[in-house]
DNA sequence: CAGTTAATGAAACACTTGTTTCGATAAGAT
DNA sequence: ATCTTATCGAAACAAGTGTTTCATTAACTG
């Protein structure tokens, strides 16, 4: 009954409630850096915003609420992938930037927070998936073009092949721990590379 | 003042304590399996124990605190390296394991608690990083033997292939949130072997 | 088999988090 | 410019979380 049919600020999202939705996204990425996502609570994030703490909840519900909104922000701003015309440089492009993103002091409390908030929370996986799958197709046509090019087998998946990139960055940032170095983004290019001109990510009966 | 130099439970270990931790742990995957690591309260887990709240803040702090005692119980119990008689056997037989692991109703929550909890709390991340660390040089020793064996180029890094085939089940884990399938176990295990028949993975200069 | 005291747990407490109410403000419509 | 009402926010409230106190229990010691 009291439930508005859709979420506060759909339907005067002008002045006032952008400007309320930036602050508050901007306090919760300050306070992402400063405590961390374990530490992240609505009145601090609302009085960091300069904004009531009843909006806050009204409008994201959750700590886990604020950082899917967040990572729904990004989105939108991501960039189309690279094209420096060969296979090795477009792959380096893309370990590059997300090695970068990891590493950057804003980018990498964000990500890792949506991933933590995924763990639980339905909604933050489904953000996290739907982000992912995204940039993934995005960069998954530097394969296609390289096998145009005849630089890879024929049938390489180009998905699978920028997961593959991306796959011991995230590794080591969330599982075990290790630091995601310029080496590490170098050494997942170069593998993949060789897997995939060993024809290992060809899709064998993909079409029936 | 009032801190005891160790934490509650290191000076008598036997009998009701030993009782108490194991109850605790217990019931801590028990809501985990049930609730997931977000509503994982000290209060629900010290009930369900059916322990005193004020003995689990005392010995275990926090919900991170909780995960990662269940984490470190998880490290004794790992088992050694499989010995096929092949390294794609012995691969094989890593990437299944990890894959039934994730993919078990209990350790896979308690894998992405733990996960959740170490991007955000210090003791948590520690608990992560020592538990793969260890698992990683055990199953190295699988790599080194099939370079004793000439199915490997010399000089291959051990380590560094077991990361490789741990990697992208747990990106598509945590990070995707793509289902973890068999299909995926095994084109890991293909596609690092292909890099690591190519030489990919051997380390140049190591000892330089 | 006592004696000592580490460890536990019930209860009272302080603090934080989340909800409800309702008047104030300003976005968008006419 | 004026009206309507979506959105906001202060305050009071309810519920949950974490701490302290202290009596009880039971490991370990000799």
């Amino acid at each position: 009954m009291d439930q508005p049919s859709r979420s506060a600020g759909t339907v005067r999202p002008g002045g006032r409630t952008a400007r309320v939705r930036a602050a508050v996204l901007e306090a919760t990425q300050d306070e992402l850096v400063e405590r961390g996502f374990h530490e992240l609570t609505m009145d601090q994030v609302a009085a960091r915003a300069g904004v009531g703490k009843t909006t806050v909840y009204r409008r994201w519900g959750s700590p886990s609420g604020l950082v899917t909104d967040l990572m729904n922000e990004l989105a939108d701003q991501s960039s189309p992938h690279a094209d420096t015309g060969g296979i090795e440089g477009d792959l380096r492009a893309n370990a590059v930037s997300v090695l970068n993103a990891l590493n950057d002091e804003r980018l990498g409390v964000t990500f890792q927070a949506v991933i933590a908030a995924g763990t639980g929370d339905e909604p933050a996986a489904r953000a996290l998936h739907a982000f992912y799958l995204r940039r993934i197709q995005e960069w998954a046509n530097v394969v296609d073009l390289a096998v145009a090019r005849g630089e890879l087998p024929a049938g390489t998946d180009g998905a699978e092949v920028i997961r593959a990139i991306s796959a011991p960055l995230y590794y080591r940032l969330v599982v075990t721990r290790e630091p995601v170095t310029r080496e590490v983004a170098e050494r997942s290019v170069a593998r993949t590379l060789a897997a995939a001109r060993a024809g290992a990510f060809v899709t064998t009966g993909s079409r029936g």
